[in-house]
DNA sequence: TGCAAAATAGCACGATCGTTCTATTTTGAT
DNA sequence: ATCAAAATAGAACGATCGTGCTATTTTGCA
């Protein structure tokens, strides 16, 4: 539920503000700014982002760059949540589109492969700025697990709908099945990002369906009676 | 075997070298600063690791620290390999007491979960650095690259040898196997570390236990008769 | 078109970084 | 004890960082 609400899209791009009236063009600029800062972040991580390289890409002096945000952490923040909103349209909202239970899951899980994809070259800031700040507390750090833990609270979501829609067995545990796929994701980009091994991608695939293998329907108990109609 | 080979210990610490001539005092303050360097790296990450900061714990001076490594890289790469020795260690050395095939692959897995216990606290530099030079090729990328490499063949040579003992099923896949495995580990790192999540390592085990359940010796036949009801 | 406000540029500061150079101290074999 | 060699200190350089201050340009409504 409140979780759905963190869900609604933003129209904060390229719109009509209110009253008729354009956005005014420091915040156009401020925008293509926070995007330009995604790609570096993903490249470089939050602590490689500079506001000097930034202004550099942006064709901009670094005052100018610098004065749309109060402080680099302000900055940082802000590449979080832009980047969180590019992962929701890419992976959540797809998702949500599939009918609830195991559809839904699998979705969840090939649109993030997808993304992986796209990620071996550029990189997630999620995975690395839990590196980056897992020591450093503050407000970014605050950001980014506050976004991470969104995310694993629609992942545990669509695991326990699996199980309810009766697509997983009944006696599965939720926490334990999105804990491996975590784990899945985090081997994926380590191999392939850092190691550069190709097959990786079938590796987490396969791993995937061996999660939903040991927790199918008839997994379980034998005594489990013939399961309801699908949905 | 030629894997064997480098799991020999360097007896190169607090040791007597050669002739009877105890080590220059330069060599032992260099072994001091190395491990200060990987105490520092484990918790801010190589990056992190600067000289000035490194001098001020050894109560030296910048260039007194300094003069002991060629360059920055060079101390990176020290550090790795200080590290990587730790690690063998802790947990190479001792698994390989254990009888081949489930034990050893057992103890592999225990010595590590041992490890990130204390871990949870420092940081494990395979990780982090992994993230921080995933996208910058150089001689400190290739020794971390190295080790990690090392490591994995490691346990991949476990899963076979599980297997060759009749500890595994004969059709698991052992690639797969150590793919999960280290998707396990990934997770752990990041829930404890990052997310400060209680009850990872238990899910860690857990998933080691699934996995062995998964391939076990008559896990095949009875894989196979299970689904066969399954929707 | 004029004019206040917003947006951007230019410059400078202090801090830290890796690194180099030169002086000084410490070491260890003779 | 002597003395070359090894080890360490000290100072400085150029670069980059985030940030603050002050012009200057650009914007958008009257």
């Amino acid at each position: 539920m409140s979780f759905a609400a963190t869900l609604i899209p933003s129209p904060e791009v390229s719109e009509p503000k209110n009253s008729g009236r354009a956005l005014f063009k420091g915040q156009q600029t401020k925008q293509a700014i926070v995007q330009a800062a995604v790609s570096l972040s993903t490249r470089l991580g939050l602590e490689g982002l500079s506001i000097g390289l930034l202004a550099e890409v942006m064709q901009m002096s670094k005052s100018g760059v610098f004065a749309h945000f109060g402080s680099r952490e302000d900055l940082q923040i802000s590449v979080i949540d832009e980047y969180f909103n590019c992962f929701k349209q890419e992976i959540f909202f797809p998702a949500l589109q599939e009918s609830r239970g195991l559809p839904r899951l699998r979705a969840l899980f090939d649109n993030w492969m997808k993304r992986v994809a796209v990620e071996i070259q550029s990189g997630c800031i999620f995975i690395s700025g839990a590196v980056e700040f897992d020591d450093r507390p503050g407000p970014v750090r605050d950001a980014l697990a506050q976004a991470v833990r969104q995310w694993q609270d629609a992942l545990f979501r669509a695991v326990v709908q699996a199980k309810e829609c009766g697509h997983l067995a009944a006696q599965a545990d939720a926490a334990q099945i999105a804990f491996e796929i975590h784990g899945l994701i985090l081997a994926l980009h380590y191999e392939t990002r850092f190691l550069q091994k190709p097959g990786s991608l079938a590796q987490a695939n396969q791993g995937f369906e061996n999660i939903l293998q040991r927790n199918g329907q008839a997994q379980g108990l034998a005594c489990v009676a013939a399961t309801t109609d699908l949905p």
